[in-house]
RNA sequence: GGGCUCGUGGCUUAGCCAGGAUAUAGCGCUGGGCUUCUAACCCAGACGUCGGGGGUUCAAAUCCCUUCGAGCCCGCCA
């Protein structure tokens, strides 16, 4: 609605800059959302000083020569020294309503568009999912969210590197050790390729061992390869297990090995060889793409003439190219110089490159987290505790509920909070993990939010205890004209633009920062305005009206963040 | 040594790419509010050289240069 309202905006502005005697793009209307006002354009600065004229002036004779249409979304204009300040009318608040309550969970989604390949977490095989590998994960789904919802046809996969050197150490890892197989598989994955690394480090000679099982690999026998897979499903499968819990899914997990199988890993090289930039190095077949400006080059195939992570990566994307309009990658900052390269050397053979979306490391008080050395907190574990927290917390708030319910709310609460707190912050901030502030609910994240749509559950449910409510009964929302009224409603009336600027900057924390503003806003109505208890029948049936429509949106953003929205908590 | 990212009240953080009106919000702190739709809430207050320095501009948290600090990368690993 707030899209519309911009549209709106810029067609009247520009038609009075017109009138006033000067010609302009719409980019250099300048428009912005200010605390002191719906929509402010700093269109007068510019033009003035362009034209060598007073700002101030110049906005009052904008302000002058601009009309209004009939029915228009905006409602006043105003000039505020040189800034020209639009505020939206009652037919924007009331035309929300309604659109909200049409609309309802499809209110805020775009039109049709692209189709898009969205590739995230793809941790390796060797181990459970750590904390930062979730930020990858939450990132990653939050955003597929984002794009469905803007009205992308998305598709989510899972890269399974199950060939690679760290594969085959699992693979011989499994030989060496017996599995625990009363531990989740992951878990009992991690724990035979954390003791497999201790070895090759006492004894180096057990490389040789390592190379030899991915050269069978690398040549198709049959033996390692069922090895290989063997390790890999039961890692997987974990993974699987562990992401369902976060409320992640993918549509697609993809295998490494299956491009060296179908012959496109060759393909590819011969491919990169054709455009000339490749050279032999020691034995290894290398890329020059010092004319992209990377100074070293990048090796793809071995001495040895097997392939490399890279090979296949290309490979996969060469492949991923031919089947959406947009390939877009999620990747830890450790990937930023490789992704680079990926995309260097896509570009020199003709592939369409992914847009790769770079997340600064999650580490510990005592430094990086690794799989390979067993320094790391397992995402099952911090579900576990956090769940366990809010369990404490529903108990206490709630106790004469049931344990189902309990538990119910505990684990929607919990995962919510560890979506929210990791979604809020831009992706390129690197962080510290700490348990403290981990599993603290006090402060405003996902519980906040879902605590305000129980509320506006909860008078909702009352209301039709009473009979007093009937979703579909036409309401006159001019009789919403509170200011923590109106703001709601401007809030509500902003969630489209705020997937629209997500899903074009891809960049997922902007969703989260509104959807605790939503809430915000309501919670404020909700102290200031009495909605069952309001005197008016007319009144109360556009205020639980209102209420449903704020219903709606919080539950539409929080499914957005892929976080839970329970009715009552 | 080179490259990329970050540095905003005690802590966490928005705004930075597209420079403009009193710098966003939470935690913590001080004080207030539950006989009234769930207090996981609300209200009020204190706390800021936007890392330092220089520059561009009528105007800089935002752009440019420089410097300091933190993280990541610079493998025939992934």
């Amino acid at each position: 609605m707030f899209l519309e309202l911009k549209a709106q905006a810029t067609s009247i502005l520009k038609e009075a800059i017109q009138k006033v005697g000067f010609e302009v793009e719409d980019s250099e209307l300048q428009f912005e959302t200010s605390p002191h006002a719906d929509l402010a354009s700093r269109a007068a600065f510019r033009l003035a000083g362009i034209h060598k004229q007073n700002p101030k002036e110049l906005a009052s004779r904008i302000v002058s020569a601009l009309e209004i249409p009939e029915g228009s979304y905006i409602g006043e204009v105003s000039a505020a020294g040189p800034y020209i300040n639009f505020f939206a009318g009652r037919h924007y608040l009331e035309r929300t309503v309604s659109a909200v309550r049409e609309e309802k969970e499809k209110f805020g989604c775009g039109a049709p568009k692209d189709r898009i390949l969205l590739e995230h977490t793809s941790a390796n095989p060797n181990g459970p999912l750590h904390v930062g590998h979730i930020r990858n994960s939450i990132i990653g789904d939050t955003l597929a969210r984002i794009l469905r919802r803007a009205g992308y046809d998305v598709e989510v996969q899972y890269y399974v590197n199950d060939m690679g050197r760290q594969i085959a150490v699992v693979s011989w890892a499994c030989e060496l050790f017996e599995l625990d197989l009363s531990r989740k598989s992951d878990a009992a994955i991690a724990d035979v390729y954390i003791k497999a690394n201790v070895e090759l480090e006492k004894n180096p000679e057990y490389v040789k061992e390592i190379d030899a099982l991915m050269e069978k690999v690398e040549v198709g026998d049959v033996r390692t390869i069922e090895q290989f897979n063997q390790a890999v499903s039961l890692a997987v499968a974990g993974i699987k297990e562990t992401l369902l819990r976060l409320n992640v899914v993918h549509d697609k997990f993809v295998s490494e090995s299956s491009f060296l199988k179908s012959g496109a890993v060759q393909d590819i090289v011969e491919r990169i060889r054709a455009t000339g930039r490749t050279k032999t190095d020691k034995g290894a077949l290398v890329v020059d793409l010092s004319d992209y400006g990377f100074e070293k080059t990048l090796v793809i195939q071995r001495s040895n003439g097997t392939s490399l992570y890279t090979t296949r990566d290309l490979a996969y994307h060469g492949w991923k190219a031919g089947q959406a309009d947009r390939i877009i990658d999620i990747f830890g900052a450790d990937h930023k110089l490789i992704s680079g390269q990926l995309r260097a050397t896509l570009n020199s053979i003709g592939i369409k490159e992914p847009e790769v979306v770079i997340f600064e490391f999650v580490s510990l008080p005592e430094g990086s987290m690794s799989t390979r050395r067993g320094q790391f907190i397992s995402a099952d574990e911090l579900f576990d505790k956090v769940t366990e927290a809010a369990f404490e917390q529903v108990e206490t708030r709630r106790p004469e509920t049931s344990y189902e319910f309990k538990k119910e709310v505990a684990e929607m609460v919990g995962i919510g909070a560890v979506r929210y707190d990791i979604v809020r912050v831009s992706p390129e901030k690197s962080t510290v993990f700490n348990w403290k502030e981990a599993l603290d609910f006090e402060k405003q994240g996902a519980p906040y939010i879902q605590y305000s749509h129980a509320r506006a559950c909860s008078i909702l449910e009352k209301a039709k205890e009473e009979a007093a409510w009937n979703p579909e009964e036409e309401i006159n929302p001019s009789l919403l004209v509170e200011d923590s009224e109106i703001d709601l409603i401007k809030k509500m009336a902003m969630f489209g633009s705020i997937i629209d600027h997500g899903a074009r900057e891809l960049k997922p924390h902007i969703l989260a920062i509104y959807a605790r503003e939503l809430a915000d806003a309501f919670n404020q109505f909700y102290r200031f305005v009495p909605v069952i208890a309001a005197e008016d029948e007319k009144v109360r049936a556009s205020r639980l009206a209102l209420v449903d429509c704020a219903r709606i949106v919080l539950a539409n953003s929080l499914d957005t963040l892929g976080i839970g929205a329970p009715e009552s908590m």
